[in-house]
DNA sequence: CATGAATGAGGGTTCATTCAT
DNA sequence: GATGAATGAACCCTCATTCAT
């Protein structure tokens, strides 16, 4: 079956969102990227918001796949587990960094962007809190005070969502080996709270 | 003495960017709101990137100055130190807080501001470093390989750079109590690498 | 029997630009409204000046129908002829309204337009002056020189053209009272013209 | 002194919506047939509406100024200053017929219009009753009920607002011996109303 | 130093209309 | 009869920038 137009042109603008941020990127130009005219881009979007929106909810459609999957092949909350799921957080925020870089100018410009968009922050800020309570009942992590959980998801958290940009504004390329940094430093941070023998490498 | 019309203008763009992002305030915005004409204000830029860069330049001033005030109060590498430190970037990060938000839209279009980020970048990180070095040798931290080191600084700047951004997507406001969370946050981290009785509160 | 489209469509039309206009109507909105595509839409009309024509049609045929009805329960020319009638073209004034209020621009848009309105209009004068006529032939209307025919002709057909669009451009809502109102001016104008014992009231 | 880019504007707008009506003329038409280009259009008038409502500002200026002109010289009441005040109102509505033949389509869509244009049409009616009042006062009137003056107005201003519009729409050209006609009509409806000796001719 | 009118390219968006299915 | 994706010209408007005064 034939690509969708649609999702060609989400492809298509997710791309050069990219490379020259969403300000720069007139309509005009990812129809023609496309290889449409702009009158069909209208046809199939009623705006440039809502082309990002629709970007927005194949970010949230891909997150939930991959994210199944992967607790699906490891237990969460174990060292391999935290590993492969920073490591798919990385690669999604490079995918969609333009997404992240202008997070909140999007999120200002577009309320009904920033309503979604911290929906599904929470959701992911939950997900993570459930994997240190199972750490904590698993006596995988050391005991913690209820304060001290959320500061570790915060911790934690912060590292996840802007090691990308970090990178990026510090100059840094973007691949592989940087990313797996990124895992080492989130490794720093949590090994202290962590109970013994869990000291398998990764990356 | 009367203020500069070229620093009110650098004060209003700033104050406007901060509201409206870089890309919706056009130079005829700024040039109303600080109260000239258009011309007049390209008398005194020769465009929208200048007045960007004078900004930054005044952001690199005013960090000197300011750190340069911490550490004649409080020795670097002290809980009190870094407390402090962390405490006024993340004031700065949220006074040009448009400047961190567009980090590498920016850096992507102007290319020269993109150099003088990353040297003022380095510096930081290497000031960061030496308080960690600092505190290696007065045996208030414990020891670390050198690879730990380049973590530990990854982990402490990517926090110090985002905690306002962090807050911001979150949809959390920005004030004294989050932003001290901020700081909560950065002890946690560093707590398990410290030696002993170092547990003062900053607020 | 089921309606058929093209009526649909044009009973849509009607409604849309009495409510918007005819510039901010579009055939698409049209053919949403409609519940068709805008493929069928032109399927059976070839443009948007066709639509408009096929209005104008319906228009013609709904008022010859209604007039010959009014025509066999009262006599013309009798004050209670006059009343029906204007009455009646009040009615049809609002039902159509769009069409008078920009019937000068569209008869310039669409010459073949104009000339059918021109035609219609020239019957309707023809008929009004029939009514006169005969009402001076019957001794109900005091003797009037050819040229104050006329200009009789011309008060009276103005009168009842415009009155719908003298309540909307006064701001007055167009319903029963003002309509009925319309009728008093008329008989006012009317009364000094006539010969005596005919005061019957009507509303 | 040079004449204003502004009032050019203005100028050529009238023109232009006078030949092809408000919906068929871009801003880049006047702006060309002015003679600036897009941009200097949008420096002196915010947009399409804003040059509309400082059109009609000079409509209310010219009005005010010209009927000023003719009380002066004319006796309002008299038929003489009737004739000479249908006469100025006709000229105007020429002048300006764009706004009179769109005049529903134009304040249904620019409520603020709206407002203006009732204020001014009120203060019309106003006008207008009180010459009646004057008549009736001086006796040149023939007596008559509340209800019948508030009919008379209706009646007097219908006519003198949509005399052009009647033409238009039937075809006839707007002249001198047409619009002296509208005149006629207006003395043929007042005639039956006034006292004696009134048989001035005007046009 | 300062004004403010002016430019013109380009932005987002709409719309009458077409055409393969 | 009907669908709906597609076209491309045009529309309203914004903006960085210039320049005569």
């Amino acid at each position: 079956m034939k690509v969708k137009t649609k999702d060609r042109i989400v492809e298509t603008a997710v791309r050069l969102f990219n490379e020259k941020g969403t300000k720069s990127v007139s309509t005009n130009h990812i129809a023609a990227a496309t290889g449409i005219s702009p009158g069909n881009l209208y046809y199939h979007f009623r705006n440039k918001e809502e082309i990002i929106r629709a970007i927005f909810e194949q970010m949230t459609n891909v997150s939930v796949q991959e994210y199944g999957a992967i607790t699906t092949q490891f237990e969460p909350g174990t060292p391999e587990g935290v590993a492969q799921t920073f490591a798919f957080i990385q690669r999604f925020n490079w995918r969609y960094r333009f997404f992240k870089r202008e997070l909140t100018a999007l999120v200002m410009a577009d309320p009904l962007l920033g309503e979604q968009f911290r929906a599904t922050n929470d959701i992911t800020r939950r997900m993570i809190r459930a994997s240190i309570d199972q750490g904590l009942a698993t006596a995988r992590v050391k005991p913690l005070t209820e304060h001290e959980i959320e500061l570790f998801v915060d911790a934690v958290w912060t590292l996840a969502l802007f090691w990308v940009n970090y990178l990026e504004v510090g100059g840094e390329e973007v691949n592989d080996a940087t990313l797996a940094r990124g895992n080492e430093v989130l490794r720093m941070i949590m090994a202290p709270y962590l109970n013994t023998e869990t000291t398998a490498t990764t990356g």
